[in-house]
RNA sequence: GGGGGAAUGUCCCGAGUGGCAAAGGGGGCGGACUGUAAAUCCGCUGGCUUACGCCUUCGUAGGUUCGAGUCCUACUUCCCCCA
């Protein structure tokens, strides 16, 4: 069943297609430029994490093939909750807090669509603006009764917490009856005619599109992503520093290089597809060199992802430090930094205080245990006396001491006069 | 409303006899082996300390005791059964 669509054959050849509700409808609609395809993004962090960033390509070639992507902030939902996937509630967060999580979220879209008010251009819309403004009683009478709650019940996100003998409040159950509205909402005021979301929002979509044909809007479409881990069963984007965040100042370009680079083997192939830009064709090169070499095909991943979220120059300096450091064992001066008075390093900085200051370490005694078992470095030579202190000896000609955690962590120290204080760079 | 059970190392699961910094997993980190991979093996996984050691932890608050995760009382939350 090969679709006639460049949309969704683009999808389909790079892997990002787990359901669809219509495969035949959207083709043609796609056929003709016509869908306006939505996401929605829950407000529950400061910035958006990897795990989003599939849902965000989607948006890219939604665009890219010649129609309409609508990003849609979840300000309003996520005053709510989605219980989908978990197993307990979330505990509430604040008006406040989730606009500034929205504040944070938007900036990264920039990167992937091409805003404006022409057909073709994206929007960018939060369901705040209407969800805020719903009238209880209006919406139960006009929405409302158009939900099964036997079915409801039946749904995978409530089912599973019901057999569990999980709790689940009355507020987490209105979440995709709000879902839903968003869909017949966005139908509406700008013609959405496609949901897409990960393979766990299915019910939430499915039920939006079902709510459209009860409601009268066009005929609407869900669409659905794998779900993504990587090829040896973890999820996918965690790392020793924790989630990996899409935004610069949580998560760098550098470590966000390190991180595609460190791709296993069996998921460089599929990575590449789902997270660069790059031809097929070259891709299947890429995927089929085996051994060592694969590398190569890492280090491209790496590069391309990274040029997409971070631009050209961020991605370039990412590869260079990496090479400097992996490859030539040199002394990259653009490894993350961490600054700290020279008075203090003046005064005598002991090892295990130097560091939990560069954050290598979470405390005095995690850094002894780690020298006991041989982590640490400090300028490539592993330390072996927890109470020897850091000297002016140590300092390059550049003056900064390396700092090593393991093979692949590493941070530059360096003294300043000010007192100003030590922060990644 | 009545009866019974449960809450453990703040990542998760989970043993626990009055002497416990607390078994065992998972996860994570480090080491070896490699290719900055996977798999495998080994070590570590509360804070401070050069060290003797000190401090903080078992839902909350009290109590018994030389000593309490362990016993008693009250409270909170959750689960099961009866009504």
């Amino acid at each position: 069943m090969p679709h006639e669509s460049e949309f969704l054959r683009t999808l389909d050849e790079r892997g990002f297609i787990h359901q669809c509700s219509d495969f035949a409808g959207l083709d043609a609609l796609a056929r003709r430029n016509e869908v306006v395809g939505y996401i929605g993004f829950d407000c529950t962090a400061v910035s958006l994490h990897i795990g989003s960033l599939i849902q965000i390509m989607m948006l890219y070639w939604l665009q890219q093939t010649g129609n309409k992507a609508v990003a849609l902030m979840g300000g309003g939902t996520t005053r709510v909750g989605d219980p989908s996937g978990r197993d307990q509630s979330r505990k509430l967060l604040s008006v406040e807090e989730i606009e500034a999580n929205k504040d944070g979220i938007k900036q990264v879209f920039a990167r992937f669509l091409r805003f404006g008010a022409g057909k073709r251009d994206a929007i960018m819309l939060d369901n705040a603006e209407w969800l805020t403004k719903l009238n209880y009683i209006e919406f139960l009478r006009d929405v409302g009764r158009h939900f099964s709650v036997n079915r409801m019940l039946s749904m995978d996100s409530v089912k599973l917490r019901l057999e569990r003998d999980q709790e689940m409040s009355f507020i987490e159950f209105n979440y995709m009856c709000l879902q839903a509205y968003d869909f017949v909402e966005l139908s509406r005021r700008v013609g959405c005619n496609l949901q897409m979301g990960g393979s766990d929002q299915w019910g939430n979509i499915v039920t939006g599109v079902d709510l459209g044909r009860r409601m009268a809007t066009p005929q609407l479409y869900a669409l659905t992503t794998p779900l993504l881990t990587t090829a040896s069963g973890a999820k996918m984007g965690k790392t020793a520093a924790g989630a990996v965040w899409l935004n610069a100042e949580l998560f760098s370009p550098y470590d966000y290089w390190q991180f595609w680079r460190n791709t296993e083997d069996a998921d460089v192939g599929r990575f590449l597809r789902l997270f660069t830009l790059l031809p097929l064709d070259e891709i299947r090169r890429l995927e089929s060199l085996t051994g060592a070499d694969i590398n190569e095909a890492k280090k491209v991943l790496a590069t391309e992802a990274t040029r997409l979220l971070h631009g050209e120059q961020a991605a370039n300096e990412a590869a260079k430090t990496a090479r400097e450091t992996f490859e030539e064992g040199a002394l990259a001066q653009s490894l993350p930094t961490v600054e700290l008075p020279r008075a203090e390093f003046e005064a005598g900085l002991g090892v295990l205080t130097a560091f939990v200051r560069a954050g290598l370490a979470a405390s005095n005694g995690d850094a002894r245990r780690q020298i006991k078992g041989g982590g640490l470095r400090l300028n490539d030579v592993p330390v072996t006396d927890e109470r020897a202190t850091l000297r002016a000896a140590d300092l390059s000609p550049d003056g900064v001491i390396k700092l090593s955690l393991g093979r692949k962590r590493h941070v530059l120290l360096r003294p300043v006069p000010a007192e100003k204080n030590g922060s990644a760079a």
